[in-house]
DNA sequence: GCTTGAAGCTCCAGTAGCTATAGCATTTAG
DNA sequence: CTAAATGCTATAGCTACTGGAGCTTCAAGC
């Protein structure tokens, strides 16, 4: 390996933007870079995955905290089964949370949209069961924070 | 109406935060509330429709110009009801793409769990489908920030 | 070898959408 | 009438970035 890529490059590859690559090293998401002699970071292949899946796990919903345990079961293999079986069970449920409500939220824009085929406001759908929360067959909770 | 309540009995009534139906004002998603002699905040009954309109609408992942936008469509109900479907439609792509990606995490997760338990020290394959962003037909936006 | 423009550095401020706290005023129940 | 609950403003904090100022370093061309 020893790709030695610039911070500009490992952050177009892994499809993001290179201040965001410096706050991951920030707060510790990233081992901190090597650096050249002039006090440039320095990547490795390696890093552009590991980017990537922080990118990726943050775009379907995972806060950073679970995206670092995560990471932990990939940076330590050896680790015990039982430790990683819990993060991955805890993870498993906390997707399967997500679907649901996902699922739930799906239904419910897809009659929104339904039911408003070009229509007058005064008729419309959208309006009505965005306003009308019974109407809901959802699960009640939270505002719906866990899911960015 | 003229049921005056008190901010409280808003918040309670619309299933928020009082915090945040004074933030709502500050932001200007609610008009300034009419004041008792004492400058206590006194609202009516339509105040409670509109902050549950907001709050679900923000439930179902709008972000608050796309909720500002909906609610000034509601309130001119002559209009044409094309552009609150377009704004349902565009967060209903967004929910089914995000349920696409959580669905191959979730298999993969199933895989370490079911690995995991037979003892033995799963190849940790969580990361190459979460790094792997071709599984995605996905949307191409920031961080999921909309979906909170 | 020198220059120049792109890319990198650090540090700090700002974003959305709340939430919490401090320190005070008002309202309401007993 | 007093004490507890509720309200007020102003400000700070939160997560997860994003952008800018002001300076340094690198790479290419001459």
């Amino acid at each position: 390996m020893a790709a030695n890529l610039t911070i500009g490059r490992l952050a177009e590859a892994a499809g993001c933007k290179i201040q965001t690559v410096r706050y991951y090293e920030q707060i510790g998401m990233l081992p901190r870079a090597a650096r050249s002699q002039g006090n440039q970071r320095l990547y490795e292949r390696s890093d552009v995955e590991r980017v990537r899946f922080i990118r990726h796990a943050r775009e379907l919903g995972f806060p950073l905290p679970a995206i670092r345990d995560l990471l932990s079961l990939a940076d330590d293999p050896e680790q015990s089964c039982q430790a990683a079986d819990e993060i991955a069970r805890t993870q498993l449920h906390q997707v399967e949370n997500r679907i649901a409500r996902l699922l739930a939220l799906k239904a419910e824009l897809e009659r929104m949209v339904r039911e408003c085929s070009g229509g007058r406001i005064a008729t419309c759908r959208v309006i009505e069961v965005l306003s009308n929360h019974s109407l809901c067959q959802a699960e009640r909770h939270g505002p719906a924070e866990s899911d960015p």
